[in-house]
DNA sequence: AAATGACCTGTCAAAGTCGATATGTCAAGG
DNA sequence: CCTTGACATATCGACTTTGACAGGTCATTT
């Protein structure tokens, strides 16, 4: 159940709201995990049932502020470091990059070209986000492996499409 | 809906029974999709109602050898070249690497030490893949840019691991 | 002859996820 | 004053995935 971990890393980072969770989810998360607000909610609930996470803080709209509580590091951190990681893999980008072969070369060159446009832009975004790290920032090394990452994908699809010249 | 589409991929490479699919699944597609008999055989059962895979030969033990059909392979080519990737991420191994920062020094050396073995033995695996392929083979370029990444991500956890020495 | 283990197909209930729908607040700009 | 858009929470039906259960075949070894 890695939905449950996810929000629990992402509290023991900041308090937040389930908005703003969902929010990280799409930005920061977003090379790891997605999960969209319609799974958040009832699983925040569910966290405050069993102890994990407390409300913090109500504010504007109705907002309320989750922060992650002793019991919830514990779970956090025993699943981190006792469980076994499930490594079976659902990538839909990584897919397409398999069976891209199976293609005709048009096609492939087509189908790789667009990856290539999405991935620069990615590349661009991660930058952005590295130049604005703070120093001590503790995601850097992350945030450092995505952009390591990026440039083996990057040079293999131009590698790809000029071979489907 | 990628599980019906990386069926058809995997039959577009050599008609197959069930049974090698899951074996597929689990071995030369393992990075990119995973999926479970109980999964494979109804969606084979779905294919065949709708005329994109059919059996093309009945063996020991009940077996049905399935291959894709024209339709299919029409279906597996719109898909890969005219609909847009679902780019979102769920990754438990990615999750973990990045939830990582949270631990002090000592567990989280524990845990990426885990992970450093995990992917030298899968290393092993891919370089044996490798030596193995036949001239020609088609897929020999993912098994690079699997390889190239695995490099990337190896030399990353031992940096992290010497850093939380 | 029997046991073991790989091969092979299938179903089902439970759990997890998605996309739509619903409801409302608050700030800023026209 | 009214509209727009970001903020914010919540539920629900449909679909996907998992893990357990179930049944059976065939070749090799003991």
């Amino acid at each position: 159940m890695s939905l449950r971990h996810s929000i629990l890393g992402l509290l023991a980072r900041q308090p937040s709201t389930g908005y703003e969770l969902a929010r990280k989810f799409d930005h920061s998360l977003r090379t790891a995990w997605h999960a969209s607000h319609s799974q958040i909610y009832p699983e925040l609930a569910r966290l405050e049932d069993a102890g994990m996470v407390e409300v913090v803080e109500r504010g504007a709209r109705g907002s309320k502020t989750y922060a992650i509580t002793d019991d919830g590091r514990a779970e956090l951190r025993r699943w981190l470091v006792e469980s076994d990681p499930d490594r079976s893999q659902r990538n839909e980008s990584a897919l397409r990059l398999f069976l891209g072969q199976l293609l005709p070369d048009e096609d492939r060159r087509r189908v790789f070209e667009r990856d290539l446009a999405y991935l620069e832009a990615e590349q661009d975004h991660l930058r952005e986000l590295q130049s604005k790290l703070e120093p001590g920032e503790p995601f850097a090394a992350q945030v450092d492996l995505g952009l390591r990452t990026q440039e083996v994908l990057l040079a293999w699809l131009r590698e790809q499409v000029e071979a489907a010249g």
